[in-house]
RNA sequence: GGGAGGUUAGCUCAGUGGUAGAGCGUCUGCUUUACACGCAGCAGGUCAUCGGUUCGAUCCCGAUACCUCCCACCA
């Protein structure tokens, strides 16, 4: 039995493991010979809390798993966590500076290792009961960690493979360099934001003659490592310069005036100073024209000493409004003006990113996107929405190589070797660590001191995750994945190179389809951010709401563009749903009861046609439903699902059907067989429903199986509905709609007329005589218990005098009403209604009047639009009627 | 600078070449023995603007305006 109260805290948790026990999660569960169906989980951060992102895409995941395991597939979802290099490094160092006020250097790298291992030990589980917590069907059986045993050997497999075949390589190449992290970053993880900054014109002055060149740059500071003047060779403003030299102020130095034609000679002076060390342009201008290359500013972001002896040490904004006072002093500025600069920002602290030269691990990209690309051409995997494609195209057409390697102690170790004379050796796929040099022999090698990226362990994951590169039966029988679910915000940095691995490495995609959601905000469609305070916990909500309505809310919203609205309110909305059925079943269970004393199911079996034609209108609507929904997942459309659903339970389940049997249930007078085929019919729809529902509703739909017929806990395991061909009824449909609209048209004449809604009325139906007429002439008691009828009349035509006269949709109906004369206010409603009708009808017939309508559209539309003029004009005359009559004109 | 997307009811968004839809909200009635997390009903939209294609356009094409987002080493 089912308490009165919808409280989905109660029973949640206990179906959750009710079901991990009895081993559903598992793939084992399902048919030997089972289709395999397999996802692997984007892997949440150790350091991490479950946000809604997380619960959106966890959500869509279990609703296919649980789905596709209803309908036999041997699902095999695997869950797992990523080790977050960077991230986690920064949480156990200031970790650590808090309580002991060391740093990770002061403590050495072995014993911060254990510190991190100990940290991301302890958090694990917790991220896995979060998952938990959302009713995610997860094979905890198979857990990976991308930190761990198998996922380091597939990382070492794939780097020693992909540096034997040339596709990795160390090369000195100007990165982004982060000094607050004290790591470089790939491209992927800078952002660049537009700040307003300030374009400053500095003077140049020129070696053994008099004037000047001015220069226009946003870095003054790094004017210390000028190494050149560039100006374009066509320009004839600075014709006959190139080969002079000008003093660099500040620094005692003399610098070479060269030709370029990277300067764009709109830009500021048209003058360009040359910076190798520190910017991109200038790095590759210097390597053309033969410049030196000063470094200036250091790793640490501080100048170095050969920015002179004034500025060592000085951070390098510090150094920037001092090089400028000391230009001021020296009388070389020429003004400034203000200047949009594109900033290169830390995506992880937001610090400025400084472009260093550095020696650096970098993976070939081109060749790995060639192949990526031409699998996703042939449409593996597929896209969803498909235009995000475009968006992958586009960046694997400009991909740059990726810079793997990080300075960091917490990640996947790169192994290379480097002997004293600086010779790399990397072992070949499958070989130990190396004990020799493979250039020249020596023996005392050192391995390389850094980490790779996190993503490098990332990107193989469906490979690493399934025990590649070895041959496990578990890759065997579950690689490629089916899909793979996740937020279109790491397109570039997971999906597009998780494609480059699997084309690459094993010769196929890594997943069939990959379905990209939106990013969830807040209800107002804020992004969520700790400083705005907007920040949705759906641990939270699932605990206020339960995780049911959480997970049918996120389905339902994950069809609307990029953004999900998520919060309080709309969860809440459909918590009132998980709340409607919840109490529709409890008034089956009493139905149910009613009938012999026990909740005893009556049998599965329906004899449709034996039924009435209420019942054969449910079921063909559930049939219907049935088809949407299961329609709806096989494109991935969670809100055409969820919707279809909701629609079907609650308009047609609980506000038709349930309302047009309890006469047949309760009434004394119907026999006990017609009641037993509808309380059948009754309990089919609720268990066929909870089935359509269980995927979106895991807890609710078990609980309310449990109470309906014992079974709760197979529910998880019970075939999904499919829709049944037998179960149609046009003729059936069509009188349910007619009635209801009717039933809607009489209630809605009552509040217009300011009756009360217990007024009795006698209704007339004009309705050529066929099945029809037939059909309806048999409803008329449901017809008057629902619209509150005394007397019905059916016939092709009533006559009553002085009687309201309308039509709904095909039927004409004829309402004898108490009061007779109508308010001025309902008068003036009529007669707008007739305008309406008026301004449709004529357009109508304008249309029906154009000869080239009537010559070129399909007979089909002239004929419904004839039809149309024909029921605009019917409307319209009985309306009119009314008002003649009643106001005597 | 390059690319992608959006503009439909008060709000958030679906949607279709042939008389505009949902949820929430507003309003009006209702203790109708499953449910006020409810029932019943009403109201509310020249589908951004201007052109074009078409018998017909909210939907297709082009332009404009405004808004998002992504990518990008030009001082």
């Amino acid at each position: 039995m089912l308490g009165k109260n919808f409280e989905p805290a109660s029973f949640e948790m206990r179906w959750y493991k009710a079901q991990e026990d009895a081993g559903f999660f598992r793939p084992e569960a399902a048919a030997k010979d089972a289709k395999p169906f397999t996802i692997v989980i984007p892997p949440p951060n150790v350091t991490g809390r479950l946000h809604v992102g997380h619960a959106l895409g966890r959500t869509l995941e279990d609703v296919l798993c649980r789905w596709r395991r209803m309908q036999g597939r041997a699902v095999l979802w695997v869950p797992g966590v990523d080790h977050a290099g960077i991230a986690t490094q920064m949480v156990v160092e200031r970790d650590l500076k808090e309580r002991t006020g060391k740093s990770r250097h002061d403590i050495g790298r072995e014993a911060f290792l254990v510190l991190c291992r100990e940290w991301a030990g302890a958090r694990r589980g917790d991220i896995l009961n979060q998952i938990r917590r959302l009713g995610s069907s997860c094979d905890f059986s198979r857990v990976y960690y991308t930190l761990d045993e198998p996922r380091s050997k597939a990382v070492r497999h794939v780097f020693t493979t992909l540096y034997h075949e040339g596709l990795a390589y160390r090369a000195e190449r100007m990165v982004n360099w982060c000094p607050s992290c004290a790591t470089v970053l790939s491209d992927l993880e800078v952002n660049h934001v537009e700040s307003s900054g300030h374009l400053y014109s500095i003077a140049y002055p020129l070696e053994g003659a008099p004037g000047e060149l001015v220069v226009a740059t946003t870095r003054p500071e790094t004017m210390l490592g000028d190494t050149a003047l560039a100006v374009h060779p066509d320009d004839e403003r600075y014709a006959g310069l190139d080969g002079k030299r000008v003093k660099l102020p500040l620094t005692g130095r003399t610098i070479p005036v060269i030709s370029d034609s990277f300067v764009d000679r709109q830009f500021g002076t048209g003058v360009v100073k040359v910076t190798p060390a520190h910017d991109p342009n200038d790095f590759e201008a210097g390597k053309r024209n033969g410049l030196e290359s000063i470094v200036v500013i250091g790793f640490d972001g501080k100048m170095t000493a050969a920015a002179g002896a004034a500025y060592a040490g000085l951070d390098r904004f510090e150094a920037r409004k001092k090089v400028l006072r000391d230009l001021d002093a020296e009388g070389l500025r020429r003004g400034e003006k203000s200047h949009v600069i594109p900033l290169a920002r830390c995506q992880r602290c937001d610090t400025v990113v400084e472009p260093l030269v550095s020696l650096q691990w970098f993976v070939k990209a081109a060749p790995l996107a060639a192949r990526a690309v031409a699998a996703t051409d042939a449409g593996e995997p597929r896209f969803v929405p498909e235009l995000w494609k475009k968006t992958y195209d586009e960046w694997m057409r400009n991909i740059r190589d990726w810079c793997v390697s990080r300075q960091l102690w917490w990640g996947h170790e790169i192994p290379a070797w480097y002997c004293p004379d600086g010779h790399v050796t990397v072992p070949k796929p499958g070989a130990g660590d190396p004990v020799a040099c493979a250039t020249c022999a020596a023996g005392n090698l050192v391995r390389d001191p850094d980490v790779f990226d996190t993503w490098f362990s990332s990107w193989l994951m469906p490979l690493s995750v399934l025990g590649w590169p070895e041959k496990t039966p578990d890759f065997e029988r579950f690689y490629p994945t089916s899909v793979l679910v996740t937020g279109f915000d790491i397109l570039f940095f997971w999906v597009a190179r998780m494609i480059m691995a699997g084309t690459t490495f094993d010769g196929r995609a890594p997943f069939a389809d990959v379905v990209l959601h939106g990013l969830v905000r807040d209800e107002k469609g804020q992004k969520m951010s700790k400083t705005k305070g907007n920040v949705v916990d759906p641990l939270e909500m699932c605990d206020e709401f339960g995780a049911d309505a959480v997970r049918f809310t996120l389905a339902v919203l994950s069809g609307t563009g990029r953004d999900l609205p998520f919060g309080k309110t709309r969860v809440a909305g459909y918590r009132a749903f998980a709340t409607k059925v919840w109490n529709a079943a409890r008034f089956a269970l009493q139905m149910l009861e009613d009938g012999d004393g026990g909740t005893s199911v009556p049998p599965h079996a329906i004899d449709f046609a034996s039924l009435g034609t209420v019942d054969r209108w449910i079921l063909a609507r559930l049939s219907k439903a049935t088809a949407d929904v299961n329609a709806a997942l096989e494109a991935y459309r969670f809100d055409e699902a969820a919707n279809a659903l909701y629609q079907f339970f609650w308009s047609d389940f609980c506000d038709g059907y349930v309302e047009m049997v309890k006469p047949a249930l309760r009434g004394a007078e119907v026999p006990e067989g017609e009641k037993e085929k509808t309380r059948g019919v009754l309990t089919r729809v609720l268990l066929d429903s909870l089935a359509l529902l269980h995927p979106f509703m895991p807890f609710v739909s078990c609980e309310i199986r449990e109470a309906l017929n014992g079974d709760g806990l197979r529910l998880a395991m019970t075939k999904f509905p499919e829709p049944n061909a037998e179960w149609k009824d046009d003729g059936a449909t069509e009188v349910i709609v007619l009635l209801r609209a009717i039933v809607t048209r009489v209630r809605n004449l009552r509040a217009e007329r300011g009756l009360p809604q217990t007024e009795v009325l006698r209704l007339g139906i004009e309705l050529p005589a066929g099945p029809l007429s037939k059909e309806m002439r048999r409803l008329v008691p449901l017809l008057s218990h629902l619209a509150r009828l005394s007397a019905v009349e059916i016939s092709s035509s009533v006559n009553w005098p002085g009687a309201h006269r309308d039509v709904v949709a095909d039927a004409g109906i004829v309402v004898q009403l108490p009061k007779q004369e109508i308010s001025s206010e309902d008068e003036a409603k009529i007669r707008k209604e007739i305008e309406k009708l008026q301004a449709e009808a004529e357009k109508i017939r304008a249309r029906l009047a154009d000869s080239s309508f009537l010559a070129r559209a399909p007979a089909a539309v002239v004929e419904r639009t004839k039809q149309q003029l024909e029921e605009l004009s019917e409307r319209q005359k009985r309306l009119s009627g009314n008002l003649v009559e009643t106001t005597g004109e």
